[in-house]
RNA sequence: GCCGGGAUGGCGGAACUGGUUUACGCGCGGGUUUCAAAAACCCGUGGGCGAAAGCCCAUGAGGGUUCGAGUCCCUCUCCCGGCACCA
C-alpha cells in the first residue's frame, strides 16, 4: 500500500492515458451507440479560471460516464481563437495577436491536459487557423449566396477619442471602456445576417430542446419577443403618402389622436418639407445623433416635434397631427406607431406634453374612465365605446373582430412582428475573419470565389486604432482584381463577428480534417445531433441563437439532416470568489491550477461538483480552504485510497448489508450522473466509503465494494479512478473503458427498515421491520407500541393509515 | 414594469411520484495521538425546556387542501437572473 500522492500518479495517468489514445472517437465503429458530450470552447485567455475547471469537470464526467456505459464517444476540444482581446494586447503590449493567441492556447491546452480532461485532442482546431476560418468564409459566401448576408446602413457606437466603433459591451453607461470618452451614433454601412427570416422558426423548434434549463428557453422566446396584432394604413392628408403602423391593440384605432414617426423614417424628409418644418426636425435629428445608441433607447423623454401635416385615420377619416419623436424606434415595427393615449402609457404622456386630446374608447367592465381625470393610461381589456359599429365589444374578442374588419374594408391586415433584430456581423477590427467580398465599382458586391478562399489575414499590420478596420490601411490587402471583370477593385475591410466562428465548429469536429468542405455531411450525421451541450449561461441567448440559426440555413441547403444541433444543454453556475465575480481588477481571481498542483486534479473536480447544484453558482471562498491548508475533497480520497488498497489486500468475505448498500449506492449513483446531480452522487459515495471503512475496522471484508467505489469514482476522479482500479484491484485495463457497474434490484432494495409511528400525525415512535412486512403487520406492530399508546389513553382511534413498510399513522378523534 | 428561478441548521447543501426534515460535507465542541500540531483518527452537534426519560417548536411570512405539506393551492415579503420606450 502507498500514500495517496495526486503530484506523483495524475502525471502518471495523463501520460499513460495518451499512450493507450483512450479517448480517441471511432468514426468507424457502429458496433456502440455514439455519444457527442460537447463542451463550450474556450476563448484562449491566457490561464485557466476556476470557472474552466468547473464546466469541464462536469462535462468531463458526463463523458467518462458515457464511455463507461458502453458508447462511443465524441468528446472534443478547440480555440475560439479570435477576438477582441488578442488585438488589445498587440496595442498595449506590441505583441503580434496571433502570437498572444497561439501562445495562451498552448498554455491552457496544457491545463487542461495536466487535468486529465478526456478530450479527443486529434481533432483539436481553433478558429483564427486559416484551415478553419476559410470555412467560416465559405459559409458567408453561402449565406451571400442565399440572400442572408446584406449590407445596409446601419447606426454604430462609434468613439470619437479612438476612432472606432464599439461593440455594445463596450460602451459603459454611455462611454468608451477604454478611454471614458461620451460614445455617439454614427452611420456605417455593415453587414448583416437575416435572422429574422428565421424567427418563426427559431420560436417554434424550441419545442424540440427537449432538455435546456427553463430560463434559457424563456430568454429565447422573449428574445425573438413575437408579438401578435395587425398592421394599418394611415394616409398623409397633404401629400397623400401611405403609411403603415403596427398595432398589438386595433380596438384602440378610433382612439387615435396623434400619430408619430421615428426620425429616421424615410418619409420623415419629404414630410417635414411639405409641413415647413424641416429645421426644427433637422435639428432633433442632430441632437439625436450626437447621443449615444445606448443612451436612447434608455432615455425616456417624451420630446418630439410636430411635422405640420396631418395623417388620416382609416376607421373613421379622422385628421390627426404628426410628429416625430425619439420614443419611436425606426428598428421596431415599421417605425411609425399611431397615438392612442387612452390606451398606451407612452402615448398618455406623449400627448401630456404636448397639449393632444385623451379620447377613450375602451372602458373596464362596469366603469367609466375619464379622459380629464385620467392619470395614466387603461392598458387593459374592456368595453369599446365610442368606436362606431363596435361600441358594445368586448376585449379580447374585439382585437379580432377589428381586425376581421379592417380585413375586409381592406385598410388592414393581421401582422406579427418580432423584437428579433438582424445579426450585425461587420467588425471593424483586424483579429477576425475577413469577409470574403470584393467591391467592384462595376459589379458591386462580389463574392470571394470558392477557389481563392481563404481570404487570408496579413500578418503586417498596423494595429493602431484608426477609423476604420486596420485591413483597410493594408494596400496589398485591399487592392484586388474584380473576380467577375478583372478590373481593379477593393476587398472589403472588415471582419466577422466571432459569433460566426462559434456559430458552426460543434459541426468542424466531426470532420476537422476535412479539405472540401466545412464537414463531411457523412460524419456530421453520424456524430450529430449533440447528446449533451454544456457550458455557461452567458451564452444562453447570443451563441444558442445563432448557432440554432446557422443549423436551420446548413438543413435548407441540404447539408444536415436535423434543424436544432444542442437539444439537451446544461449550464453550470459560475465560481465567484467572496460573493463577488472574480476578477483581476477585484484583485480575488483564483485560478485551479495552483490548487491541481498542491492538491491534485481529482481533488478540485470534487470540491467544484460537490459543492451544490452543478447549475448554482459557487463561491470558491466558501467551499475551499486557502491553499495552504488540505481541503477537504484531498483527505476524503486519502480515505478512499486507504481503504480501497485494505480492502484490495483483506481475504474475507463482504457482509451482506454492505453488498446491498453498495448495490443501492449503485442505482443511487447512475441515475444521480444521469442527471448531472454530481453533489448527491459523490454524497453517496461518501456513504460507501464510511461504510467500507467500518466494515474493515469490524475485520470484515470489503472487495466489492471497493471495487464498485473504484468505478464510479472514474468519472469524478479519473486519476485516483485508475490508480485503485489498476494498482490495488490489480486490474490489466483502465477503469474507464471498463463497464460501469450494474446492481441487482433485489439487493438494493433494503431488507430492514424504520418503520414510523404516528400519533395524529406526530411521529411518536421508530420501529425496525422486516420490508416484506404486510400492511395488516405494520398496523399490528403500531398498534402495540408503548410509546404510541400514552398518546391513545382516553382517545378514541377514528382511523389508522398504513403505508407499509414506511409508516403508521394512527388518528384520534375526541 | 414584464418574464423566469429561488428562500431548509452557524455555512455549502440533501429529502424519490405528499409520508422519519436536516443525508453528505464544512465549521464548531470534546477526546486520542504528538514536543507541538494548522495533520490524522474517534465521539457529539437544528432551537427551546429538562437532572433524565421525554416534551414543545422549527423548511422566508400568513392562510388553505389533506390522516399527513419543504413538497400541492392562494396572498404577501425578500433575494438572484434576463428583458426593458417593442407600439
Amino acid at each position: 500500500m502507498r500514500r495517496y500522492d495526486p503530484a506523483t500518479i495524475e502525471p502518471r495517468w495523463v501520460a499513460a492515458w495518451e499512450a493507450e489514445g483512450l479517448y480517441r472517437a471511432d468514426d468507424e465503429d457502429g458496433s456502440r451507440p455514439k455519444f457527442y458530450a460537447l463542451d463550450m470552447f474556450p476563448y484562449p485567455s491566457g490561464d485557466l479560471h476556476m470557472g474552466h475547471a468547473e464546466a469541464f469537470s462536469g462535462g468531463d464526467a458526463v463523458a467518462r460516464f458515457a464511455w463507461m456505459r458502453g458508447h462511443n464517444v465524441l468528446h472534443p476540444i478547440g480555440w475560439d481563437a479570435f477576438g477582441l482581446p488578442a488585438e488589445n494586447a498587440a496595442i498595449k503590449r506590441g505583441v503580434h495577436p496571433k502570437e498572444w493567441t497561439y501562445a495562451n492556447i498552448e498554455q491552457q491546452r496544457s491545463s487542461l491536459r495536466r487535468m486529465g480532461m478526456s478530450f479527443d485532442w486529434s481533432r483539436q482546431f481553433n478558429t483564427c487557423d486559416p484551415e478553419y476560418y476559410r470555412w467560416t468564409q465559405w459559409l458567408f459566401v453561402k449565406l451571400f449566396q442565399r440572400g442572408l448576408a446584406y449590407r445596409k446602413l446601419a447606426p454604430a457606437n462609434w468613439c470619437p477619442k479612438d476612432q472606432t466603433v464599439l461593440a455594445n459591451e463596450q460602451v459603459i453607461n454611455g462611454h468608451c471602456e477604454r478611454c471614458g470618452t461620451a460614445v455617439i451614433r454614427k452611420d456605417l454601412t455593415q453587414w448583416f445576417f437575416k435572422i429574422t427570416d428565421y424567427a418563426q422558426r427559431l420560436l417554434d423548434d424550441v419545442e424540440e430542446l427537449v432538455d435546456w434549463p427553463d430560463r434559457v428557453i424563456t430568454m429565447q422566446r422573449n428574445w425573438i419577443g413575437r408579438s401578435e396584432g395587425a398592421g394599418v394604413e394611415f394616409e398623409i392628408a397633404e401629400t397623400g403618402d401611405k403609411v403603415e403602423v403596427f398595432t398589438t391593440r386595433p380596438d384602440t384605432l378610433w382612439g387615435v389622436t396623434f400619430f408619430v414617426f421615428a426620425v429616421e423614417h424615410p418619409l420623415v424628409t419629404k414630410l417635414a418639407e411639405a409641413g415647413g418644418t424641416s429645421a426644427e426636425v433637422k435639428a432633433m435629428a442632430d441632437a439625436l445623433q450626437a447621443t449615444p445608441l445606448t443612451n436612447r433607447e434608455q432615455a425616456e423623454s417624451r420630446e418630439g416635434v410636430p411635422l405640420g401635416v396631418h395623417a388620416v385615420n382609416p376607421v373613421n377619416g379622422e385628421k390627426v397631427p404628426c410628429f416625430v419623436a425619439p420614443y419611436v424606434l425606426m428598428e421596431y415595427g415599421t417605425g411609425a406607431v399611431m397615438g392612442v393615449p387612452a390606451h398606451d402609457q407612452r402615448d398618455f404622456e406623449f400627448a401630456k406634453a404636448h397639449g393632444l386630446p385623451v379620447r377613450v374608447v375602451v372602458q373596464p367592465e362596469g366603469e367609466a374612465r375619464d379622459p380629464e381625470t385620467m392619470t395614466e393610461a387603461y392598458d387593459h381589456e374592456g368595453v369599446m365605446v365610442n368606436s362606431g359599429p363596435f361600441d358594445g365589444v368586448r376585449s379580447p374578442e374585439s382585437i379580432a373582430a377589428v381586425t376581421r374588419w379592417l380585413e375586409e374594408q381592406g385598410k388592414g391586415r393581421a401582422a406579427v412582428t418580432y423584437r428579433l433584430r438582424d445579426w450585425l456581423i461587420s467588425r471593424q477590427r483586424y483579429w477576425g475573419a475577413p469577409i470574403p467580398i470584393i467591391h467592384c465599382d462595376e459589379h458591386g458586391e462580389v463574392a470571394v470565389p470558392e477557389g481563392d478562399l481563404p481570404v487570408l489575414l496579413p500578418d503586417d499590420v498596423d494595429f493602431r486604432l484608426g477609423g476604420e478596420s486596420p485591413l483597410a490601411r493594408h494596400p496589398g490587402f485591399v487592392n484586388v482584381a474584380c473576380p467577375t471583370c478583372g478590373k481593379p477593385a477593393r476587398r472589403d475591410t472588415d471582419t466577422m463577428d466571432t459569433f460566426v466562428d462559434s456559430s458552426w465548429y460543434f459541426f468542424r469536429y466531426c470532420s476537422p480534417y476535412e479539405t472540401s468542405a466545412p464537414f463531411d455531411p457523412a460524419d456530421v450525421a453520424r456524430w450529430m445531433p449533440v447528446d449533451q451541450y454544456t457550458g455557461g449561461v452567458e451564452h444562453a441567448i447570443l451563441h444558442l441563437l445563432y448557432s440554432r440559426f446557422f443549423t436551420k440555413v446548413l438543413h435548407d441547403m441540404g447539408m444536415v439532416g436535423f434543424t436544432e444541433p444542442f437539444p439537451r444543454m446544461m449550464n453550470q453556475g459560475q465560481v465567484i470568489f467572496g460573493g463577488a465575480s472574480m476578477s483581476k481588477s477585484k484583485g480575488n481571481l483564483v485560478g485551479p491550477m495552483p490548487f491541481v498542483e498542491r492538491w491534485g486534479s481529482d481533488a478540485v473536480r470534487l470540491t467544484l461538483l460537490f459543492a451544490g447544484p452543478f447549475e448554482d453558482d459557487i463561491d470558491w471562498q466558501l467551499i475551499a480552504p486557502p491553499l495552504d491548508r488540505r481541503p477537504p475533497m484531498n483527505a476524503w480520497l486519502g480515505r478512499v485510497h486507504t481503504a480501497v488498497w485494505e480492502a484490495a489486500e483483506r481475504e474475507a468475505a463482504q457482509p451482506e448489508e454492505l453488498t446491498r448498500l453498495m448495490h443501492r449506492t449503485i442505482e443511487g449513483v447512475t441515475e444521480d450522473l444521469e442527471r448531472f446531480r454530481f453533489n448527491v452522487a459523490i454524497s453517496k459515495l461518501q456513504v460507501l466509503t464510511n461504510a467500507i471503512r467500518s466494515a474493515l475496522d469490524g475485520g470484515e471484508g470489503a472487495r466489492d465494494a471497493a471495487s464498485a467505489v473504484a468505478q464510479m469514482l472514474g468519472p469524478l476522479a479519473p486519476f485516483l479512478a485508475d490508480e485503485l482500479w489498476r494498482e490495488a484491484l490489480g486490474n490489466q485495463t483502465s477503469v474507464h473503458v471498463s463497464s460501469w457497474p450494474s446492481f441487482d434490484p433485489e439487493l438494493a432494495r433494503q431488507e430492514r427498515v424504520t418503520l414510523v409511528v404516528q400519533v395524529d400525525g406526530k411521529v411518536r415512535d421508530r420501529l425496525g421491520v422486516d420490508a416484506s412486512a404486510d400492511e395488516a403487520t405494520c398496523r399490528e406492530l403500531a398498534l402495540a407500541s408503548e410509546n404510541a399508546r400514552r398518546f391513545l389513553d382516553g382517545r378514541r382511534v377514528s382511523q389508522v393509515i398504513v403505508r407499509p413498510p414506511r409508516l403508521v399513522n394512527i388518528v384520534t378523534s375526541g
